[in-house]
DNA sequence: CTTCTGTGTTTAATCGATTAACTGCCGCGC
DNA sequence: GCGCGGCAGTTAATCGATTAAACACAGAAG
C-alpha cells in the first residue's frame, strides 16, 4: 500500500517537507512561488503520495472522525436511515464515522466510549433506536450529541421526533375525514419510551379541539407487533356496535398490520368500513400492504443529519431543550370517510 | 478531555515512559519488578491515564480500525445484521469499525476508499447489500474482504449466501409436503444479481430429483416487491385449473406478501389452498403476516462475522473461491399439504 | 557600501506513544 | 581480584506529519 512519505515528495521536488506540507494543505500557498507549487504537486502526483492521517492527527489533535455509539443497529430497519443521514453530512465535511453497536449493554457501552475516546474522535453521537429519556452514561465527552433520545439531566444537544405533534397530525387526518369515534391502539405503558405518551397527548388534543369527548374504551394497548395490534383491535370490535370505532390510530405500522388482519377476519374492508393510520412509515410494511397504509413518518434521516451537523460544529444547538423534529404525514389509501350508517 | 500523557504517569510513578509503556502494554512485564509495576498501575489509575491511540498507531503502524464500505446501509433492513456481525467480532478483538456508505456511487466509493486508506485502516471490507458479482474497485488494499458479493476477477476472500442451496431447501420443503405443481415467482432478469439464477437452479434441481417435469409456465417474474409478487401470482392463477400451482416459491418475502394478497383476493386460504415459501426472513414481514411465512433466511449476521474474522486475520480464507454460507430454512405456517382434488 | 525589507524556503521542535540498544549494579565463579 | 551474566530499568530514535521561528538572498533606501 501507500508507503510514500511526504519526505519522498520533498526529495523528488527538491524542496523541504515544510514546503510540501504548505503547498499540499493550501496553507501559506501565498508564501510559496507558483513554480515551486507546481513542482511539488507534480512530484506528489508522480509518486502517488497520499498523506498519512494518523501522523497528521497526532500533530493537529484532530482526527476528523466522529464516534457513533448506538444501542442496536441490528434489530431495527430505522437504523440505516439515521446512519445514512449522519454519514452523508460527515462525508460532505471530510469526516469519517466510527460506528459501535452496544447491544444495549452497559458494559459494552462503557467500553465503546473508552475506545472511541482513546481513538480521539473529534466528537461523539449517542444514538438510541427508540425515542427515550436516558441517563447520560459516564465518560461521554462534552461534545456529544444525543440522537433519538434525550438525557434526563439536560445539558446536551439532543434531537428527537416531535411525537406529540405526530399524534396531532395523525388524529387530525382522521377527524378531517369525518370520523368521530377514533380509537388509539397504543404501546404498553413504559415511562422510558416517551413516544407512546406524547402521541396520546396529541390524540387527546385533537379530540378536544374537535369537540369530541374521549371514550376511554377506545384507548387500548398491546405489544408493539402485528399480534399485539390484532389483539388490541379485536378488543375494540368486541365493544357494542354503537361504541365501536370507525377509525383507528395505531402506535406503529406493525400494530396497524395486525389491525388489518383483525379487520379482514371480521369481513371489514379498509378504508370503506374502517380507516387506519399508522406510525413509522416502515417501507416494508406501509408501502406494501394492501391497501397501502397512511402513516406518520419518523424523520430518521433528518435527525441523523442534524446530529452530525451539530457534532461537527456546523450548526448551532440548544443544550437546554431537545430539538423536536417534524414527523410528516404520508398519505396512502387506508383512510376514507366513515361508513354511512346502515340503510343510508 | 483526557489530557493526561504517558509522561505524566511516568513522573507520578517516578520511572521513565519506557517503563510505563512496558508495564501497561504487558510486553516485557517480566523485565519489570512487581513493585514497580504496581506503582505504575496505581499512578496511571490515580491520574486517569488513557493511552492515545493515535500516537500508538503512528508508531506501531496498526490502527486497530477496519474500514467497511457498503453501497447502501439506508435502504435495506439487512444491513444491520451484517454490521452487527462485523461489529461484534471487531469488538471482541479490540478493533473498531469505520463505516462508509457510498450510495452505490462510483465517485463516492473512490473517495471512501481513499479516505480509509489515508486513515490507515488495518483492513477493509467491501460489502454490498445484494449478492452480486462486482468489479473490484481500484485502490482497494490487498487485505480487503468481499461481503455479500464476489469480485468477477477472483483473487480476494469473499463470502456470499449459498443461494443455489437455498433454492434447493425451499423447493424440497414443498416437495416434501406433497406438492408436484410448484411455481417459482422470480425476480426480473439481471445478470449482476446472481441470487435469482442460483435459486432457480436449486429449484430445478429438486424438481429433477423428485421426477417432476418443470412447467415453464410456472416460472414467472415480477419486480421484487409486493406489487410485483401479486401481479406474478395473478398470472399463475390465470392458468387453466389443471396447470395451476398448489405451491409457490417466492424470490423474496416481499413478493410472498404480494402472493398472499393475490391469494386472499381469490378467496384462497394459506396454507390450506396454497402453500408459500419466501426468502430473506425479513422480520417485519415473515414473522408478522398472517399466517406467518415459512421462508429461507439469509445468513447476514454470520457473513458479517466471517468477513470481519478474515479481515482481522483470525480466520483463514480461500482467495480463489468465495465461501458459500448456508441459508437455513425457517418453518412457520405457510406450508401444508396440497389441497385434495375437489370431492375428496 | 551598509542597512533594511520583503520574499521564498528551510530548520527544528512537536504531537504521544513504542522499542532496540544501552547502562549500572550485583552476585558468582575461578 | 577480575570478568561475566543477568536483572531492572533508562536513553534515545522513530513513526509522518504540522508549523513557529529562523534564515538566505535580492532589491531598495540611506
Amino acid at each position: 500500500m501507500a508507503r510514500v512519505r511526504m519526505s519522498d515528495v520533498a526529495v523528488a521536488a527538491g524542496v523541504s517537507t515544510a514546503t510540501v506540507s504548505m503547498v499540499l494543505s493550501g496553507a501559506g500557498s501565498d508564501r510559496i512561488s507558483p513554480q515551486t507549487q507546481a513542482r511539488v504537486r507534480e512530484a506528489a502526483a508522480a509518486i502517488g503520495y497520499a498523506p498519512n492521517s494518523v501522523a497528521r492527527s497526532l500533530r493537529t489533535q484532530r482526527t476528523r472522525m466522529i464516534g457513533l455509539v448506538s444501542d442496536t443497529i441490528a434489530t431495527t430497519p430505522f437504523a440505516g436511515r439515521m446512519l445514512a443521514g449522519a454519514n452523508d453530512v460527515a462525508r460532505d465535511h471530510g469526516n469519517l464515522v466510527v460506528l459501535v453497536n452496544t447491544d444495549d449493554d452497559a458494559a459494552q457501552e462503557r467500553q465503546a466510549i473508552q475506545a472511541l475516546t482513546g481513538q480521539r474522535v473529534d466528537a461523539m453521537i449517542y444514538a438510541r433506536m427508540w425515542h427515550r429519556v436516558v441517563d447520560a452514561p459516564a465518560g461521554l465527552p462534552a461534545d456529544t450529541v444525543f440522537l433519538d433520545c434525550r438525557p434526563a439531566q439536560g445539558g446536551w444537544p439532543a434531537v428527537v421526533p416531535d411525537d406529540r405533534r405526530g399524534g396531532v397530525v395523525a388524529t387530525r387526518e382522521l377527524v378531517a375525514a369525518g370520523h368521530r369515534r377514533i380509537a388509539y391502539v397504543d404501546a404498553p405503558r413504559d415511562d422510558e419510551v416517551v413516544a407512546s405518551r406524547l402521541r396520546h397527548e396529541g390524540y387527546l388534543e385533537v379530540l378536544a379541539e374537535a369537540g369530541i369527548t374521549p371514550d376511554p374504551a377506545l384507548h387500548v394497548r398491546g405489544i408493539t407487533d402485528a399480534g399485539g395490534g390484532r389483539a388490541a383491535t379485536e378488543e375494540l370490535f368486541a365493544l357494542p356496535a354503537e361504541r365501536r370505532p370507525t377509525a383507528i390510530f395505531c402506535f406503529n405500522d406493525r400494530m396497524a398490520m395486525g389491525a388489518y388482519t383483525a379487520a379482514y377476519r371480521r369481513g371489514l374492508r379498509i378504508p370503506d368500513d374502517l380507516s387506519i393510520v399508522g406510525y413509522d412509515d416502515q417501507q416494508l410494511i406501509a408501502a406494501e400492504i394492501d391497501p397501502p397504509l397512511t402513516t406518520v413518518a419518523l424523520p430518521h434521516y433528518e435527525m441523523g443529519r442534524w446530529a452530525m451537523e451539530v457534532a461537527l460544529g456546523v450548526r448551532e444547538s440548544d443544550r437546554d431543550a431537545p430539538l423536536l423534529m417534524d414527523c410528516p404525514m404520508i398519505r396512502r389509501d387506508s383512510v376514507g370517510p366513515p361508513p354511512t350508517p346502515a340503510g343510508n
